[in-house]
DNA sequence: CGTCAGGTGCTCGCT
DNA sequence: GCACCTGACG
């Protein structure tokens, strides 16, 4: 055995040119040689931001079969994201070439889970064809189990039970072990649900994707066989951002090398950022414990980001407590300081953002950019808004990462459901989802005697439809489009069932060839004419079938024009039934990649793609969350300011540790940055509507000073009349942002009232109180509106031209002189 | 059955 | 401020 592989591994080699054999290792530094060089026993690779992780990942594998350790099917990769799979999956085909088609065992966890579960699935009580629900179908799922249980949902949303079972799940609770202490949950009764829900999904063939780890962990806690099987299969385990496991995972990992040790994870404390989904840091801080031993190597050489933008990142995740601790460095001497910069309000900020990002794009402030290279990170989506807004009104294109998924789009999930029901007539979720859709004149109360017959009766949906169509217990307008909708679906399994088949596709094709060969030629021109026409009007219907027959894709498209979906979204007047059927197109194109309907199903199942390719430049929008994992020459980091970031909801949830988190996040946002990174935060925001004045962020006052500009806004001076050279303006805005005594005290005062301290009234409000009087023509500032003149007035109404909103009639208590404007708390 | 009006409640979002 | 859900009407 051992003999065949270096075999193998040789004649790898042999065709690879000599040079590159050796290049994998002579391009890492020492301390990623030494992670890739340690193959056996538990390796803990803490690989900080920018320091060439998944090089040393990469290397790692190609070392492992070029030493002919295992063969590539013998190695055991986890990422978290397709995404990362893809990328590594790439790198390693450009250096191991068809070697790494046989890496069949690369994946995220949940594909990898899939995969194992498909073939035990009878162990956890599964037929193997189940299917993957998502959130959608999970809740509405819940829903129902709360309605049979007589709990008022609006008391205890349903929302609620899905995140507590999601919780349970993560840590690998089946109903049967989940603690005492959690009884109380769900208003006494989460455990019973929980078990409610599983035996309902057992019912349905399906699973969630808790479920996908739950069951793997079960089935290898309960079968030793199956266990051992898997790990002798595994030589080597590779896991990518461990820190992101949470305990599922983690035992998952644990139980299979378990055998052997030899397993490596790569990951950062420092970025951690999913604790709320139940990611463990524990888990990485543990690891020296779970696996004595281990090696532990640190990359700490930054390839990335410039001095100042380390150093700076360091100076906020210094603040936390439990971490293992690193230092990035890089042998990079120049660059510039990490901008900061304060504005007047959200709007403001995403003004002035606009505009730094034309000037970067234009070369002005000495980089040469373009708008791919630039990105702003945000805490969360509803920052977007203030900067796609400001965008679109100047042009600038851009495009949002991670906004809603495209397989998580209504039409998207639509379809799929007729493609789930086409392929698995059984699917109760999808028949619930399009029986009515587009309408059919199929209310509630068609549904619930459909369901009561079918539950009665223990058989699937469409069964029990077509069992009320016997009986006449839906009937009239409703029953005749029921009908139509049950034997659209026969039809559609039928072609899905029959694809392929040679004993239909032959006769077929050789009556199409017939009819093609029928010449024409000897008839006169007008009766030619008409036989060309007759032959259009047979071959048509033919040729159709046969597409149904032969493609996944004819089929598909059938499937959208005969249920009428796609006509729905054509009738549909609203303005985003275009985009709509856009999708759908896209959608259909999508399956060209998929041999048939039911591997397409599988992928979308468990797979987001939301790339299409795309020709002009645009910026990036995303939330720090997207961001991971990614990197760009400039970065901005607007919304620094208290309660937005770190976000009040993550403190008041989980207090210190909430806090470290949101720490991570600041941490992860300026490391994202190689040349520019640019911190912004403004005094006044939008908050639900309601405005209110803002605090600096904490994390700003934990920059190092030495490594921060501060900058000021220039519309702030320009209108305000501070005048002055820049330098002194940055004194001032320095003195008055950063440094100021007064938000210090603000600050402080706060601190001492707890983290939900109720927030400072505005100064803004305080001072209009203070002004009995104004004069017409007078310049004034009102906080939505922002600057105008007052051109009328009437007791205590103003008329005012506003320069940006126009004539408007304000009531004089809300607005202010403009000249007190400067009396913010910055 | 479908539509509209009013009330409510709200991170981050991987698989 | 907006999106989503529910309940009252046509």
């Amino acid at each position: 055995m051992s003999e065949s592989l270096s075999l193998s591994a040789r004649a790898l080699a042999a065709r690879a040119p000599v040079a590159a054999e050796a290049d994998y290792l002579n391009d890492l530094n020492p301390a990623q040689r030494e992670a890739v060089e340690a193959l056996d026993g538990p390796v803990l690779m803490l690989a900080g931001a920018g320091t060439g992780k998944t090089k040393a990942l990469v290397a790692r594998i190609i070392h492992l079969v070029r030493q002919s350790k295992a063969y590539p099917n013998q190695i055991l990769a986890v990422t978290f994201t397709n995404k990362a799979a893809r990328e590594m999956k790439t790198r390693i085909l450009g250096q191991l070439g068809e070697a790494a088609e046989g890496m069949a065992w690369m994946g995220t966890f949940h594909s990898l889970s899939v995969k194992i579960l498909r073939r035990h699935a009878e162990l956890v009580g599964l037929k193997s064809s189940f299917t993957i629900l998502d959130t959608d179908d999970q809740l509405r799922l819940l829903k129902q189990l709360i309605a049979a249980a007589n709990i008022d949902e609006k008391r205890w949303p349903a929302r609620l039970l899905a995140g507590l079972i999601d919780g349970w799940k993560n840590r690998a609770w089946t109903p049967d072990r989940v603690p005492a202490s959690e009884a109380s949950a769900y208003n006494n009764r989460g455990t019973e649900l929980y078990e409610a829900y599983q035996d309902r999904l057992k019912t349905l063939n399906a699973v969630d994707f808790g479920d996908i780890l739950l069951h793997c962990v079960t089935i290898f806690q309960r079968h030793r066989d199956v266990l051992e099987d898997w790990q002798r299969r595994f030589r080597y385990i590779l896991v990518d951002e461990y820190q992101d496991t949470n305990v599922a995972q983690y035992l998952w990992l644990r139980l299979l090398a378990q055998a052997h040790h030899n397993i490596c994870c790569v990951g950062d404390d420092d970025q951690s950022i999913y604790g709320w989904r139940g990611a463990e840091v524990g888990n990485i801080l543990r690891f020296e414990a779970d696996f004595p031993g281990a090696v532990v190597v640190r990359l700490e050489q930054n390839y990335r980001s410039t001095p100042h933008i380390l150093a700076a990142a360091s100076g906020v995740i210094k603040g936390n407590a439990n971490r293992l601790g690193k230092t990035l460095w890089t042998e990079e001497t120049k660059g510039e300081k990490v901008r900061l910069i304060g504005h007047w309000d959200g709007e403001e900020e995403a003004r002035w953002v606009g505009e730094q990002i034309e000037d970067l794009q234009r070369g002005r402030l000495g980089h040469d950019l373009s708008l791919e290279d630039m990105a702003i990170l945000v805490r969360a989506s509803h920052q977007m808004r203030a900067f796609e807004d400001r965008f679109l009104t100047i042009g600038l294109p851009y495009r949002v990462i991670g906004g809603p998924r495209f397989y998580e789009r209504q039409e998207i999930r639509d379809a799929m459901a007729y493609f789930r029901l086409a392929v698995s007539p059984g699917d109760d979720l999808a028949f619930e989802r399009v029986y009515n859709l587009p309408k059919r004149g199929l209310g509630e109360k068609a549904f619930a005697t459909i369901n009561q017959v079918a539950r009665a009766a223990e058989v699937s949906l469409l069964d029990g439809a077509r069992e009320c169509l016997a009986h006449g217990q839906v009937s009239g307008k409703g029953g005749a489009a029921l009908r139509t909708f049950v034997e659209s679906i026969d039809r559609w399994n039928w072609f899905v069932l029959n694809r392929d088949n040679p004993e239909l596709v032959a006769p077929l094709e050789a009556e199409i060839a017939s009819l093609k060969d029928l010449n024409f030629s000897h008839l006169e021109e007008d009766d030619r004419a008409e036989a060309e026409r007759e032959r259009a009007r047979r071959l048509s219907p033919l040729q159709f079938r046969l597409g149904l027959l032969t493609s996944h894709i004819a089929l598909a498209e059938a499937i959208l024009e005969e249920s009428g979906y796609t006509d729905m979204w054509v009738q549909d007047k609203t303005p985003e039934a275009p985009g709509r059927l856009e999708n759908l197109k896209e959608l259909v194109k999508a399956l060209e990649q998929f041999e048939n309907l039911t591997g397409f199903l599988e992928h979308v199942s468990l797979i987001m793609e939301n790339e299409s390719e795309e020709q002009t430049e645009k910026v990036s929008i995303m939330t720090l969350h997207a961001a991971k994992g990614l990197e760009f020459p400039a970065v901005f980091l607007p919304g620094w300011e208290e309660g937005l970031f770190p976000s009040q909801r993550s403190m008041d949830e989980s207090g210190q540790k909430g806090l470290e988190e949101e720490r991570r996040l600041a941490y992860v946002g300026i490391t994202r940055a190689e040349e520019l990174c640019t911190i912004s935060f403004a005094s006044n925001r939008r908050v639900y509507g309601q405005w209110q004045s803002q605090l600096p962020s904490r994390f700003i006052d934990e920059l190092p000073a030495d490594h921060v500009d501060v900058l000021s806004a220039p519309s702030l001076h320009n209108s305000y009349g501070m005048g002055g050279g820049n330098s002194f303006d940055a004194r001032v805005a320095k003195a008055d942002v950063y440094n100021s005594p007064g938000w210090r005290r603000l600050q402080n005062s706060q601190q001492t009232r707890g983290v939900s301290a109720p927030r400072e009234a505005s100064h803004l409000t305080i001072d209009a109180q203070a002004v009995t009087g104004y004069g017409i023509g007078e310049r004034v500032f009102h906080q939505k509106f922002g600057y105008g003149n007052i051109v009328a007035m009437e007791g205590d109404k103003l008329e005012i031209d506003f320069e940006h909103s126009g004539l408007k009639n304000i009531v004089a208590r809300w607005v202010i002189p403009a000249h007190q404007v400067t009396d913010v708390p910055f």
